[in-house]
RNA sequence: GGAGACUUCGCCUAGUCUGGUCUAUGGCGCCGCACUGCUAAUGCGGUUGAGGUUAACCGCCUCUCCCGGGUUCGAAUCCCGGAGUCUCCGCCA
C-alpha cells in the first residue's frame, strides 16, 4: 500500500508513476475520493460518539424523571452511533479496496515502458564457445540428473525428479548460496511453506498472482510461491530495531501453478510447479533502501561469479515491475542453446509498500514509529542448474563443476553415478 | 479428534464472578528533571499504538484490554465465532 500522506500531498507524483507503468490513473482519483469519504465518515461518527460518552457519564447519578429523559436521549443517540459506525466500516472497506488497487510508486530513474524497455546495466563474463551444445535436459538425462518422464507419471507435467548428480548439484548450489548469505551477514532461515491468508495477502500475492497460488481448502492455508512470503510476514505487526538492516536468507520449496504459462518453457526445468529457492530478504529504514538494493544485487552477482556464469544485469522497466516493487534489477545468465539471456535472479526494492500492509515498523531516532522498507532478491534456484549444465558442458556430455561449488557437490566433474 | 485453563498499554501483574466512579492498578524497565562534586541511592514527572482536527505545534476528540461479531443507554467485564499458548486424553506413517 502506498503512503496516503504522500497521495494527499502529491497526487501528481502517483499519477506520473501510473503513467510510467502504463497503468490507469483513475485508481489514484478513486483512492483520493475514498480517503476523503472515510475522513468525513469518521468525523461524523466521532462527534456522535463523543456526545454519547458525555451523556453516559451522567447516567449513574441520574434518578427519576431526569434518568428517564436521559435514557430516551441516549437511546436515540445509540441508534445514530450505530448507523455512523457502520458507515465508517463501509468507508474503511472501500478505502482499503481502493488502496490495494494502487501499485507502488515507481522509483526515480526507472525506465518507462513495458517488458522490452529494460536497460542493460552491464554484461559480465565470456560466453562459452561451444560446438553443437546439448541443452540442459539432454545433458540432465545423459547424466541421470533430471527425470521429467517419471515426474510426469507421478505428479504431472512440470514436476521433475532431480536424481543422482542432479540432486548433488542442486544441494551443493544451495549450500553454497546459504554459505555466501551467511558470509554477508544474513540470518539463514528455513521457513514454513504453508501460510495463512493474511501472510499471502500481506505480501500482495493474492492480487494479480492469485491464480498462481496453490490453496489447501480443508485448512485454509496457501502454499508459498517464494519464501519472500513467510520472511516478509515474519515481523508483521512488530516494531523492530533497524539501526542496522535486518537481513535474512530463506531456503524453501516454492509452489507455483504456472496458470498463465501454458506452452511456455515446457522443456526441462526452466519453469516448474515445485522448486527450491534461496531468497534474501531485508528490512531496513526507507532512507537506506536504495543502498540495500545495491547490496543485494552485489551479493547476487558475487554468487554468479562463483559459479562462473556469463550474465547481464538489467534495470527492469516500470511496466514490468511487480505491484510491490519500486525498482527491480534482474541478473540474466547466458543460455547457450537458447542463444539468449534468461532470468536467474531478481531483486526488488519494495520501499514501504509491503511493510505498510504487513505493519512492520521501527522506532526512529526521535522515538516515533515509522514504516520499514523491505527488499528481496534471489540467490539460487534450479534454473541456475540450467545455466551451469549448459555453460560448463564438455564435448563428451560431462559437466565441469565450478571451483567454488566443488566442495559442496563433492566432485569436480559431473558424470553419471556408477 | 476430544476436554479444560489462559491471552490486559515493552515485561510481569490488579481488575472480569457482581457492566457505569477503568480517563485500566501496582512493580520492573526505559526517558526527562531535581538532589548528591562521579556511579549508585532517593524524589518528582513521563512512557501502548492508530486515526481525526491543525500549515505545523499545543490542545481537543475517537478507537485500541488477542481478533471479529452481538447484547445494552453504556462492555476489559456478559453472549457467540475465530486465532494463539499451555495441560490432559485419543490417534499416528
Amino acid at each position: 500500500m502506498i503512503d496516503l500522506r504522500l497521495l494527499r500531498d502529491e497526487p501528481d507524483l502517483i499519477r506520473a508513476s501510473q503513467r510510467a507503468r502504463g497503468e490507469s490513473e483513475s485508481v489514484v482519483d478513486d483512492l483520493l475520493a475514498a480517503d476523503e469519504r472515510r475522513r468525513l465518515a469518521v468525523q461524523a461518527f466521532e462527534t456522535l460518539r463523543a456526545e454519547q460518552k458525555q451523556l453516559g457519564k451522567l447516567m449513574p447519578k441520574a434518578v427519576g424523571d431526569e434518568k428517564a429523559a436521559l435514557l430516551a436521549r441516549t437511546r436515540d443517540l445509540a441508534a445514530g452511533v450505530k448507523v455512523a459506525e457502520a458507515a465508517v466500516h463501509d468507508a474503511d472497506q472501500a478505502l482499503r479496496a481502493a488502496h490495494l488497487a494502487v501499485p507502488n510508486v515507481v522509483a526515480p530513474g526507472v525506465p518507462a515502458g513495458g517488458e522490452d524497455d529494460y536497460v542493460v546495466l552491464r554484461e559480465v563474463g565470456d560466453k562459452p564457445d561451444l560446438d553443437g551444445p546439448r541443452d540442459h535436459l539432454e545433458l540432465g538425462e545423459l547424466l541421470g540428473a533430471i527425470d521429467m518422464e517419471r515426474g510426469a507419471k507421478v505428479s504431472g507435467s512440470r514436476f521433475p525428479f532431480m536424481t543422482g548428480v542432479g540432486a548433488l548439484l542442486q544441494l551443493g548450489l544451495f549450500q553454497l548460496a546459504m554459505q555466501e548469505a551467511v558470509a554477508h551477514g544474513l540470518i539463514p532461515v528455513i521457513p514454513p511453506v504453508l501460510v495463512k491468508p493474511e501472510a499471502m495477502e500481506g505480501t500482495g500475492f493474492l492480487g494479480a498472482h492469485a491464480s498462481e497460488v496453490y490453496r489447501l481448502e480443508a485448512d485454509d492455508l496457501y502454499l508459498v510461491g517464494t519464501s519472500e512470503v513467510p520472511l516478509a510476514a515474519y515481523h508483521s505487526g512488530e516494531i523492530i530495531p533497524l539501526d542496522e538492516p535486518l537481513r535474512y536468507a530463506g531456503w524453501s520449496t516454492c509452489f507455483r501453478r504456472e496458470a498463465g504459462s501454458y506452452g511456455k518453457d515446457t522443456r526441462g526445468i526452466i519453469r516448474v510447479h515445485q522448486f527450491d529457492k534461496v531468497e534474501m530478504f531485508s528490512f531496513c529504514r526507507p532512507e537506506d533502501a536504495a543502498a540495500e538494493h545495491q547490496r543485494l544485487l552485489a551479493i547476487e552477482e558475487g554468487m554468479l561469479a562463483k559459479v562462473e556464469l556469463p550474465y547481464r544485469v538489467i534495470d527492469t522497466a516500470a511496466g514490468d515491475l511487480g505491484s510491490s516493487a519500486a525498482r527491480k534489477y534482474d541478473c540474466e545468465a547466458w543460455v547457450p542453446t537458447q542463444g539468449r539471456y534468461r532470468e536467474l535472479t531478481s531483486t526488488s526494492n519494495c520501499t514501504t509498500f509491503q511493510a505498510r500492509r504487513l505493519n512492520v515498523r521501527y522506532r526512529d531516532g526521535d522515538g516515533r514509529t515509522r514504516t520499514a522498507a523491505t527488499l528481496n532478491g534471489t540467490l539460487a534456484t534450479p534454473r541456475w542448474l540450467v545455466a551451469i549444465l549448459e555453460n560448463h558442458q564438455q564435448p563428451d556430455g560431462s559437466v565441469r563443476v565450478p571451483k567454488a561449488l566443488q566442495p559442496f557437490v563433492g566432485r569436480d566433474v559431473l558424470e553419471p553415478l556408477r
